[in-house]
Formats: structure tokens, sequence, C-alpha cells
DNA sequence: CGAGGAATTGAGTAGGTTCAAGGCCGGTGG
DNA sequence: CCACCGGCCTTGAACCTACTCAATTCCTCG
């Protein structure tokens, strides 16, 4: 099992292959999208609300999160990204963006051309597959977030960002049992959450009062997460950690055979 | 300028004709897609969390919501969903829904196959950007709730929902200026704001007082849009309400050559 | 005309915010 | 090596927005 600095294997490939196992010329292409990466520095911004959109993306390292500033100068946090984020796939449809993406630690982001994902959705069925999905697990964060700012207290609230984030590392393998590193400040979990900053501390507290958690020098111990996932009221079937129906498998299997060949 | 029932033209066709110029034949097909309809009653069920989706689905008539219903009876719509809208695309990759789907009031839907979708996006490359904008628009409407569920007081909660209504009705030629049919009971615009049904009672007496809105037998009108707008806290690109960009145009239009001839 | 859901209103309460001050910790420069 | 600095965390007290509970009125529809 993989080691906890993320460098353990591609976690994009560990991602997708939760879903559907990849073929050596899928996973192939897509160590390929990651080879030309670029660096940014903590608290760098990626690209800013109203931008032209460039193209797809896919973290490879680091941590970053796309947010809405606010005109008062607080900001609401969207989603965290993380490595093997494959992220924006259909963006260059649009005129602008209407999020800023900013990094938490150094990062590093894959940029991925327009014809590039064209050609992958058109000749790769089995690999457009893979990605679609990844986008319905964002799609599925989203939900679950308006879930819980709109009928969750603030206790629930942590404990849901605190279980995401652990389950979504395990996905790439870059958790250790239920430990993770967490980067993240107080006041970012508040602005993703919906708190302030000094709430977010209270909760915290109590939880390490309680015995569900461990948290220092930014790292994250889950120490009762059957606790934690109850309070947090999470379905079992949340980010789809599931794989491909039978019936859809097949079916791209056929679709691929054309391609095969080339 | 269409009229207020529903009726005038394919809602779907408005919707998808603000982003791109739709061929006659692109037209034709998404006519063909809406001619089998189901009718559902008022609060009705159209399918429930963990449910195997079955397929993607257009609303022709009516009004629906997406929601997820908690434990203790209480629920979260997530988004509404009103004619012209095209949801689920690619829904058949997952093995279980994570959120239910009811009507409001009598509403028809129409069911499109796997094999359907997959055909438009291999073979009709302008036609499936028309549709991945809307899939983009949907999760931009996602962003948006997170932001006011997140950060926003009571009052700009109402106000953004109220001009997301009308501004997607507007869409699709349901609004005469800018008054729309609101079948929605308190209650249910309560749940989709993260607020309780008294309290929005309550802001909804002082839109009234302020002559912001009027609202009396199921018909909203915006009295003074400006100032919600300002009060909801909304930018102008919200809803990517723009065409394609000229790029992204000229890139489709030789992707329909090889299929124009077929 | 009656019934039931929806809207309205009031009074008391609570969860989370605000404001402010102090403490900790890691990093930096002399 | 030590002292300082700045960001982050922690804690307390007052306050406020929105909730809860409950009763009443209004509408709509059969």
């Amino acid at each position: 099992m993989p080691a906890t600095d993320g460098r353990a294997g591609d976690p994009l490939v560990a991602k997708l292959s939760q879903f559907t196992s990849l073929s050596a010329a899928d996973v192939g292409i897509l160590e390929g999208l990651c080879a030309r990466e670029e660096r940014f520095g903590a608290g760098a911004s990626i690209f800013e609300e109203g931008d032209a959109p460039r193209s797809a993306f896919v973290v490879t390292r680091g941590l970053a999160c796309r947010y809405r500033p606010l005109p008062d100068g607080r900001r609401q946090i969207l989603t965290f990204l993380i490595p093997g984020d494959f992220s924006d796939l259909h963006a260059f449809l649009l005129k602008a963006m209407d999020h800023s993406v900013g990094t938490i630690i150094p990062t590093r982001i894959a940029a991925i051309e327009r014809d590039i994902v064209l050609d992958i959705v058109l000749h790769r069925p089995r690999l457009a597959a893979a990605l679609w999905w990844s986008e319905m697990q964002e799609a599925a964060m989203l939900r679950e977030r308006i879930v819980a700012l709109g009928r969750r207290n603030a206790r629930s609230r942590v404990a849901y960002l605190l279980c995401e984030l652990v389950w979504r590392q395990q996905a790439i393998g870059m958790a250790e049992d239920h430990s993770i590193r967490l980067p993240l400040t107080q006041s970012d979990l508040a602005d993703a959450l919906g708190l302030t900053a000094v709430h977010v501390n209270r909760v915290l507290q109590r939880f390490r009062e309680d015995q569900l958690i461990s948290l220092e020098r930014r790292r994250l111990t889950l120490l009762n997460f059957v606790r934690l996932e109850a309070l947090a009221g999470l379905t079992s079937n949340y980010l789809q950690l599931n794989s491909m129906p039978a019936g859809a498998v097949r079916y791209f299997d056929d679709l691929e055979q054309p391609y095969r060949r080339r």
C-alpha cells in the first residue's frame, strides 16, 4: 500500500481506477497528460473569477481550492482540489469563469488542451467515461455541501468535511489509515463551511475533548470515524465510491472495439 | 415574444439556443427526444435516492425539484427543474442516485436512452457541446447555492432564489417581463434556502413592504429587480447567459463536417 | 359550506457571530 | 543561539439572526 507523501503512483490513475479498470494504453494517456506540470507557490492564484477559461487541468501535487470572493472581502470555498482531481473538462465552452482557484500550499497543475479533451471523448470512450464519472463525483460533492450548509449544524458540518477530506485522500493513496496531512487553517475550514473561524475552533476543541479526532502539527486523525460519519450524516454511497454498473461496462467495451485496432 | 403558459416553442430548444445556434437537424433531434413524455401528478416521486439511474431526462412541462431527504424528515432542495432542463446526461454510469427528484405541480418528463445520449456525444458535436453547456450551467447553479447558503443572510438568499427563478424562466420564454408563475410554497423555498418557512414568510413580508416584489395567487413579480439583484449579490455572468466563445464555435463547426454528409 | 393545507403573527430561545485580548509556534535575522 | 515577528489558534462576553413552538387566519378545493 502506498506511502503518505503523494508520490505513490499517479493519483489520477488511482482515482479513476476505483471506477473502472483502465487499459495500459489509457494509463499511458493519463500519465502523458500530467507530464508537463506548472508549479505554484502557497497562496498563489491559478485563475480568477472573470478570466477566460484556458483549458481543463489536473492537480498532480499539493492542495488548492475553488472559491468565490465576496465584495466585502469574505469568501466561500466551493471545493478543495487534491492530487488526481481532473477539472473543468468542458470549461473551454465558457467565456468567463464564475469563480477563482487558488493554492493552499505549493501545488503542481497540468493543463490539458481542448483538442486532447475532445480526442479522448471521441476516441477513448472508456477513458471518457472515467472522466465523466469524476465530473459527477465533483457534482455530488457540491450537492453534499449544499445539504451540509442548508440543513446541518456546525458540528455536523465540520465532521462532514473532515470525513470527506480523509475519504478522498484514501482514494488516491494519500492517507495512512484514517490520518491525513491537513494544511488548512481553521479560517479555510470556516470559509468552506459557512462558519466563522472562531466557531470552527470551538467545534474542533469539542471534537478533541470527545476523542473524536486528533489534530496537531497539521496532521488530522479520525479517532472514531464511526461516530464522526454518523454525526456528519453521510450516506454510504457518498462520492459514488463504487465501480461502474455491469451494463455500462459491457457497453463501453463494445465501443472500445473500433478504436483498439488503431 | 412567447407567451406565458410554457407552450411557446420547445423550451429545450429555446434554452440551448442561448448558447449556440442549432441546425434544423439538431432542433429535429431535440424535439424528437421530447416526443414521448411521461406524466406525473403534483407531489409525485420521479425517482428516489438509492434508485438505479435509468437514463437522462428532459422536463417538458411543469416544475420538479431535486432534493435530499434527511433522517429526521426534513429535506434540502438542491435545484428546481423547469421545462427545458436536460439532466443527468451521464447518470447511467452510476449504480445509485444520491438524491431524489419529485414534482411540485403536474409535470411531464421525457426519458432519454443511454444509446441516444452516446450517439449525440459521438456524432453530433455541436449538440453535444450545447448539452455540456447546460450541464455546466447546472453546476454553476449549485455553486451559487453554496455561496448563498454559506455566506449570505436570509434576505439575500430569498432575493437570490427569486431572481434565479425569474431569469431561468425568461430564458425559456416563460416569463412576462419580470413576472412568473411561482407554485412553490414558502416551505419549499425554505427547504431550498436552508431556512424555516416561518422566516421565509417574514422576509417575503418585508420585501412586499419595501415594494421589491409582489407575490399573490402564485404569481411573483419583481417590482425592483435592480435592488433585488444587488441584494442577492449576483454577478452579471451568473448562469453563463452568454454564447459560446468564437474559438469554440469554429472548432465545433469543423467537427461537424464529417457528419453533415451522412 | 366545510376541511385542510398554507400563510401569518407573537413570544421566547439558541446557535453562531462579533469584537477583543492573549498565547502559541515556527521562521527569520542579527 | 537567541530574540523578535507575524500568522494562527484560543478564550471570554455580549449580541443578534434565525429557530421553535403555538395559535390564528386565510385560501382553495371538493
